[in-house]
DNA sequence: GTCTATATACCGATAGAC
DNA sequence: GTCTATCGGTATATAGAC
């Protein structure tokens, strides 16, 4: 409650307005002017406050990393199950990414470039939930309630099904108006539990051809 | 075998170095220029043979989804069960995309737009690719092998984790760069043969738990 | 078909007044 | 802290010779 007056809601405003047209744009494709535009300033009032354009983008990706990171360190911490931390992992994921749907598509881009973008101060975080997510599957290998799958690759695989599953709700139009016989997933689903079900479970029925 | 030369040829030569640049910086960060160079032909001559920028996109998709959609339609016909299928299908994608490595990652990015830059023309290779799937997927409900999950979600569920596992290995090495604990998987593994397991089996052990 | 040179527009970033 | 005006670099695309 000091006398900076809307200082701070200003820089948060414009990092607001970056993400969502990062989200859109991806970063080469998203424009400083657009951004501006968005937040309600003035272009020369953008760069007084957050520096230049990758200075932006950096923002956006630790304020966007720091609320997954948060989700999953705190719903990965003891009570329950391997199962269940698992489960609960993932359901907190899924909120985060339905709530705050840039994110999703900002990082699928990230995957796509290799991480060009991206400053060691992002990496750290998402090292971080890697580390989380991995430990988590490693537990229950050991107790024996997961099979022993290679572990990163399982990792990958949540990761990617749980971006793409939070990402391709605006495609649903796109895709809608070349054939009615075409869906993909409405915003009212619960990506979260419908992952958790499938990755531990799969989709066979258990009555044939169990392997072994 | 007629008097062009090799005027195909360095039409081709100009499509497959897009590709690659697309693949590596998307659609707005990729320069014609650098096109041009690793196609090793002049940019004038570039935009003789295929247009502008928009059109060697779409001619990049269109080649791209043409290899996934003859995989994929060959795979899923006739022989065997469901879950042969099924896993034929995955197979065969992770072949396409791990010997095509530009396409997931240009795919992924697409995604992330919510196919902004793709033209009908590519949409309706996307489209039936999606429902040959689906037909597999549902098949297997209807013969009693697979569970009755959401067929949607579980596609995609199934697009996301081929999708990145096939394009997150340049993006192994930078995350290397951070720590040790960090890891990624690499060239040599079998995404396809991963991928079929635990989309039918899932990674909870048998002996308790089961839920019903 | 292939090249050099250039038009034209746009975009990131800043100077400088208030 | 906030604005207007603008610079300088760069990107897509083309004109026109051969």
């Amino acid at each position: 409650m000091d006398t900076i007056g809307k200082g701070p809601a200003t820089r948060q405003r414009i990092v607001d307005a970056a993400s969502s047209v990062f989200a859109e744009k991806g970063f080469a494709g998203a424009r400083v002017d657009e951004i501006a535009r968005r937040a309600k300033v003035n272009k020369a009032l953008l760069y007084y406050h957050v520096g230049n354009k990758q200075a932006l983008y950096t923002a956006v990706m630790t304020k966007n990393f720091d609320r997954v990171e948060s989700a999953v360190v705190e719903a990965s911490r003891s009570g329950g199950s391997s199962r269940d931390r698992l489960g609960r992992i993932t359901s907190a994921v899924a909120g985060v990414l339905k709530q705050f749907p840039d994110h999703p598509r900002i990082v699928l881009r990230e995957f796509a470039a290799a991480g060009t973008n991206l400053e060691p101060d992002v990496l750290v975080r998402i090292a971080k939930i890697l580390e989380t997510v991995r430990g988590v599957l490693a537990d229950g290998v050991r107790n024996g309630e997961f099979r022993a799958t290679d572990p990163v690759l399982t990792h990958v695989t949540l990761v990617g099904a749980s971006l793409l599953l939070n990402a391709v709700t605006p495609l649903h139009d796109r895709l809608a108006e070349i054939g009615p016989a075409v869906g993909l997933p409405r915003e009212d689903v619960d990506t979260g539990a419908f992952l958790t079900d499938l990755l531990l479970h799969g989709i066979a029925t258990r009555k044939t051809g169990e392997t072994s």
